[in-house]
RNA sequence: GGUCCCAUCGUCUAGCGGUUAGGACAUCGGCCUCUCACGCCGAGAACCUGGGUUCAAAUCCCGGUGGGAUCACCA
């Protein structure tokens, strides 16, 4: 792997036990942008040490995830499972410098000195009963690295500033489990530092980690990269963002509705700020993206402006392109093989009244309705004496509707509207009703163009019919 | 509990010693209008607390309080 001087080299090392949750997908995004900025390299690795939690299915959601916000790498995906020589190498090397040891304590013993220690107000620290006993192998036993029990060492995090660990805070850790598998904090080293990273970016719940880790570079005698913690993203009660926050997978947004642009927007505004702008196109972001503007306090996730944002960049989005979004949320509503240059004309009614996709589908399913399904308490309400003459009347009128535009539609409907001296919503909601089935519409004049004369007259028809007058008169 | 981090409207944030403390979402009014949206105009709404430093503190320092993270053969 060649690794020019001064180029900047992020990564992004998810562990595959579960779908890529928003908070990774930010983490992924600052070191993605941040990488692109300097024009460097952004590498994605799998974190797949842990065997009996990893699993493919999560990471392929990772990748897909990925993919769906547009965040591709340049190098990898690798996984760490597949590297196991590498960290058993290292841990040789630490174990032949004595800087590391055998320890053949039980994980029931070492349980039970925690408690104790706990329980008599110590801190539940590693004793060291082995650190001195030069242990070989033996089935069953780890690997730990031997810690240095006095001095300080010092993360210097590019949004934190300096922070200061005393190094009898930090025991002697296992490096290297019994099943022969590194333990994180040992991978993570040994990989970043192998593959040339430069900047580690990671949720702040990793600072505690950090002087460990600083640690295990010296003794490896690797080169210390820099950090930055970016604070975490909470749930409304300001607790850790949970399932019971509602969706935190990244593909549930996408199956909700949202554009990829919009969560990535959202995302980075979460901690990071570029004076008043809100609104940023990828370019921008990688223009603008620094660490210096990254904040040092927890977010609270906000679904109300995510919502926002992805309303605007549906109604700011391409046609075509929406067009094309949408039209798996049709057929999941059983519009069958709906056609694209029709969809079009849909989306462009729909483009400023929908906040996500599902909403965008939910309310263009009357478009594909051959028969609109009345609900009886508004047929009732709109097909009533006047409505059904005013719908009767526009029949008349459009049938010699020469200018079938939207000024032809507004006018043959005023004309109607002025005749019987009524109000034009009087006139428009009947005939609203029996094109839509609803009381709320894109404008009916554009309904009208999108449905098309033809369809119009059919759907006026057909609500003519729908309450028989015999009824109608009974009721009256 | 130990260690570490954090603290400006309900929420995301701007502010980097001197501002009527700005913007955005949300909320509430109004306009537009064929319904609903969009759009436009407007309103209410914040510097956790106590000490310092300074002519001057949201901003710098210390204490307190509050919240969070972390203390595994998980990552």
């Amino acid at each position: 792997m060649t690794t020019s001087e001064n180029q900047v080299r992020t990564r992004f090392a998810p562990s595959p036990t579960g779908y890529l949750h928003i908070g990774g997908a930010r983490t992924a995004l600052f070191n993605w942008l941040y990488a692109r900025h300097f024009g460097g390299k952004f590498i994605l690795r799998i974190e797949d040490t842990d065997q009996e939690r990893s699993t493919d299915e999560s990471t392929r959601a990772i990748f897909e995830s990925m993919e769906w916000l547009g965040l591709n790498w340049d190098e990898g995906p690798y996984h760490q499972a597949e590297r196991k020589h590498l960290y058993q190498e290292a841990v040789r090397k630490l174990l032949e410098e004595g800087k590391a040891y055998r320890c053949i304590c039980t994980p029931e013993e070492l349980e039970m000195k925690r408690k104790k220690a706990l329980a008599e107000g110590r801190k539940p620290k590693y004793d060291g009963t082995c650190r001195d006993r030069n242990l070989d192998w033996r089935p069953g036993s780890v690997v730990r690295f031997r810690s240095p029990d006095a001095g300080l060492t010092t993360v210097n995090d590019l949004i934190k500033g300096p922070v200061h660990f005393n190094n009898e805070e930090l025991d002697d850790l296992i490096i290297e489990r019994a099943d022969g598998y590194p333990t994180y904090n040992f991978a993570v080293v040994v990989d970043d530092a192998q593959m040339g990273i430069t900047h580690v970016i990671r949720g702040d719940d990793h600072l505690n980690n950090t002087p460990r880790q600083i640690l295990l570079y010296k003794a490896l005698g690797y080169e210390v990269p820099a950090f930055a913690h970016v604070p975490m993203i909470l749930g409304a009660d300001k607790t850790r963002l949970s399932k019971r926050h509602g969706a935190t997978s990244v593909l549930a947004y996408q199956e909700m509705g949202y554009l990829p642009e919009a969560l990535v927007n959202y995302l980075v505004r979460l901690g990071w700020s570029y004076g008043d702008q809100e609104i940023f196109s990828m370019d921008e972001l990688i223009r603008y993206f620094s660490l210096d503007s990254v904040g040092k306090s927890a977010a609270v996730f906000n679904p109300e402006k995510l919502l926002w944002l992805n309303q605007h960049y549906i109604k700011e989005g391409d046609t075509d392109r929406l067009a094309r979004l949408l039209i798996p949320f049709l057929e999941a509503r059983n519009v069958k093989s709906p056609d694209l240059g029709f969809v079009k004309k849909v989306v462009e009614d729909l483009k400023s009244r929908s906040r996500t996709l599902v909403e965008m589908a939910d309310s263009a399913l009357f478009y594909f309705q051959e028969e609109i399904d009345h609900d009886p308490e508004l047929a009732e309400k709109y097909f009533n004496r006047e409505g059904r003459e005013y719908i009767a009347a526009f029949l008349e009128k459009l049938a010699t509707l020469s200018d079938y535009t939207k000024e032809g539609i507004e006018q043959a409907l005023r004309g109607i509207s002025e005749d019987r001296a009524t109000k034009l919503k009087y006139v428009i909601q009947p005939i609203r009703v029996a094109l839509t089935g609803k009381t709320v519409s894109p404008g009916i004049d554009q309904v009208m163009l999108t449905l098309g004369r033809e369809q119009v007259q059919k759907r006026l028809l057909g609500a003519l019919k729908h309450i028989r007058p015999a009824a109608q008169e009974q009721r009256r």
